[in-house]
DNA sequence: GTCTATACACAGATAGAC
DNA sequence: GTCTATCTGTGTATAGAC
């Protein structure tokens, strides 16, 4: 891949994490890349293209994180901390979001496949955070799990849903704060 | 108020929380309500004062509702039920989310005034939950509640993410799966 | 209050030279 | 691979007639 590219999707990444499908454009990437926009078209055709390829990106990061836990002992609870301390971190100084909750608000103008993407990662967090509640409940870390399905769903939901509230206000700690009941269950 | 600024009002919340502040125009709410683009301005100068006032009306609906469920002898589990219920009815099929989540996408694009009036609406809906959580530690019909503020963030950041779950997929019953794990507190 | 007409900026995308 | 130039559509907003 070459570093343009590389370059281009870096930019969109962080693009439509900040203001979403609907608020980037070319002209954006253009600037923030050094190029212009119409060179954008060569290595990406049309903006789906580019929606599609950040999200197979940001998905195929994700799995990588998730083996890198699971290969290693930790506990459930461990890794239950881990996953959020990874969406706590996304959230840089609370302006960017999960590329999935930024794309979810215009998910009736993305391309099809970009929204098959988008639940395809939706439903791999949930498989392993599924896992992740059953080895907690096993090893008797994670406190009250009866469901670990449900509760991985309720948890998936939960990380978005702090990432937005931080977002809104342009203050991380709202993450913490919303996340804290959770963590609580952890011993 | 006339009966086109109330159709205008009424088109443009459904526009905000289905496509976002970016993903609607005038020409939407121009086809929608039957006149020409060009009167809308004549009720709302600007789309940052359309916002506002969509806004403001959101608002002032939330509050008259937490005042109603506030005026039953409800407990503190049945408020919790009835505000959830609330957030699962504005799912509509699966399409339309809270207006804060379709709001905070766009949040360095919106007006000042309307991120303020965004931060007044999570303020308000923090502290109900907050007083209904301490309702519910006191009359024990929520289990497990230790900070009733901390599980009111928690809870309102898990019906924005239940809303976006079920609108990335279109599908209404991805809420009601993420909200079991909280119901089944609730006595 | 609503209309037609229009201004102006910017969107995504394409053609073809280099 | 990148450029200039351009196309076409659409966005918000305004002016002025009715």
């Amino acid at each position: 891949m070459t570093d343009t590219k590389t370059a281009l999707l870096r930019s969109a990444e962080h693009a439509v994490r900040t203001k979403g499908f609907d608020g980037f454009s070319y002209a954006d990437l253009a600037a923030d890349v050094g190029i212009r926009k119409a060179s954008i078209h060569h290595h990406f055709p049309a903006k789906a293209d580019l929606s599609l390829a950040v999200m197979q990106q940001y998905h195929d990061r994700f799995e990588a994180l998730c083996a890198q836990i699971d290969a290693t002992p930790a506990s459930g609870a461990a890794r239950l901390r881990a996953m959020a301390d990874q969406y706590r971190a996304a959230l840089g100084g609370g302006d960017t979001l999960c590329l999935c909750v930024a794309f979810s608000i215009s998910a009736d103008r993305v391309r099809v496949d970009v929204r098959a993407a988008m639940a395809a990662f939706r439903a791999m967090m949930v498989d392993w955070l599924t896992a992740a509640f059953a080895r907690g409940r096993d090893d008797g870390t994670i406190a009250q799990v009866s469901h670990p399905r449900e509760d991985a769903t309720a948890m998936l939901a939960l990380l978005e849903g702090a990432q937005l509230a931080a977002r809104a206000q342009r203050d991380p700690t709202r993450f913490d704060a919303a996340l804290r009941p959770l963590l609580a269950r952890l011993g």
